[in-house]
RNA sequence: GGGGGAAUUCCCGAGCGGCCAAAGGGGGCAGACUGUAAAUCUGUUGUCACUGACUUCGGUGGUUCGAAUCCACCUUCCCCCA
């Protein structure tokens, strides 16, 4: 791609860029540009959501630049400022090193690794003294950390806000000055904290990075953003299989955002489609997702499996569990992971939720009193070989 | 520093000393219908050896035959005044 082409790309998908021109210039400057992206050690687990940014700075790379990811290992250990969120359990030094591993493992999977770069927060950050925190604070004002949309929205329910809560748009912000970054991307909830960067590096004496925005992905749910722990996501490491069949449930209104975001089909390949027949898009959609991340040999097996449990069919490639003979299905139920609890087996059961080789069993105190193989299923997709000896 | 209020099951939230495993809503799970979508309807949603038993209502102790409900102290949080 050329710069003008990745230009393009960019502005056509990102939800916001300040400033267009400064973003213009920079590509066209010729210089090697720092990129800078926001990591959270937390959680190392990347799904598609991520990979709508890390695809656009995958362009940037091809284009030669640096990407830089910062692990927020120094933020991490404070606590998140996120309204809802509770007190974070602070991670050790070990964990944080430990994911930020695992978090560049899977950041490979679309990034060049020769170009990326994964550095610590708190390598400046825990450096810092109260003289230099204060300095810090002294560039930035309440009225505007206000401004921000959660804080400002927490103030008015009144709803506690901590002192320390109102450094992390500052603490970012000093991220992109220590770093020198000409860019810095992110999601659309990033955008006070990316602008804050922005000023501070005026007000050290740097030229203000450039930023932008993409928009966060719904997840499955097609309600909140997609997140792990909301487990409405698809991640960019699960197997094919599993790709297959989150792909196929993306809500149909949500399948159009889907393929603009997180493919590189191009519009006409797929707009259309969406509209005259929604299944077949979803299988597009799933076809080049698999494609993507596992390769276009795997796509048929995934297919396959995906049509055959579709069908009424069980895959053949269940997990199975040995159990000795006479164990109650209830058992069979919560040891082999269908279910949490005994309670909640002996439940599904009543509900009619479970069957045993195809046939619906209704009998909670049903007892597994033959040696043998039983496929047993929870609701349409959930199974488990019970192998009784 | 002074005064007032709050803490309930995954979340929000109701809860007269016994009829409280605790209303209602959200979310989850399952069934019907479907396209393993959405919407809708139904059931279910503490645990277990499940027509019964056991453990839950911020913590500790107390009153009582009996406490989520009353008392004391503690912890945490919020609001108002200064």
């Amino acid at each position: 791609m050329t710069i003008q082409q990745v230009y393009d790309n960019i502005m056509r998908d990102a939800l916001s860029v300040y400033s267009a021109e400064g973003l213009k210039d920079k590509l066209e400057s010729g210089k090697k540009l720092k990129i800078k992206m926001g990591a959270d050690p937390s959680r190392p687990d990347l799904h598609l959501g991520h990979s709508v940014v890390l695809r656009k700075l995958k362009m940037l790379q091809d284009l030669g630049h640096e990407i830089i990811f910062v692990i927020g290992d120094f933020t991490a250990m404070i606590g998140d400022p996120s309204g809802k969120s509770k007190t974070r359990v602070p991670l050790t030094f070990e964990q944080t090193r430990a994911n930020a591993v695992s978090y560049y493992e899977q950041v490979i999977k679309i990034l060049d690794k020769d170009k990326t770069r994964i550095v610590y927060n708190s390598d400046w950050l825990g450096k810092m003294t109260f003289e230099d925190v204060l300095s810090l604070a002294g560039k930035y004002t309440l009225a505007r950390i206000l401004e921000r949309d959660d804080f400002a929205k927490r103030y008015a329910e009144k709803r506690p806000i901590g002192m320390h809560e109102l450094f992390y748009p500052l603490m970012q912000g000093y991220d992109s000055v220590a770093l020198e970054a000409d860019i810095e991307v992110g999601g659309n909830d990033q955008t006070f904290n990316l602008l804050v960067g922005r000023e501070l590096q005026k007000d050290y004496g740097q030229t203000s990075q450039e930023v932008i925005t993409f928009p966060l992905l719904p997840g499955l749910d097609g309600v909140e953003k997609m997140s792990k722990s909301l487990d409405n996501y698809i991640g960019i490491d699960e197997p094919a299989e599993i790709m297959y069949e989150k792909c196929m449930k993306v809500p149909d209104s949500l399948l159009l955002t889907y393929f603009n975001l997180t493919t590189n089909l191009e519009e006409e390949k797929y707009k259309a489609l969406c509209e005259e027949d929604i299944r077949k898009a979803h299988v597009l959609y799933a076809e080049t997702i698999i494609t993507l991340y596992h390769g276009a040999e795997a796509v048929p097996a995934a297919a396959a499996r995906y049509a055959s449990v579709a069908g009424g069919g069980v895959p053949d490639d269940i997990e199975s569990k040995e159990f000795d003979c006479g164990v109650r299905l209830i058992e069979v139920l919560s040891k082999s992971g269908l279910a949490p609890s005994n309670s909640e087996a002996r439940r599904l059961i009543q509900g009619g939720g479970v069957k045993v080789d195809g046939k619906q069993v209704t009998d909670p105190n049903t007892v597994f009193e033959s040696a043998g193989e039983f496929v047993v299923s929870k609701g349409k997709n959930k199974f488990v070989k019970a192998v009784i000896k």
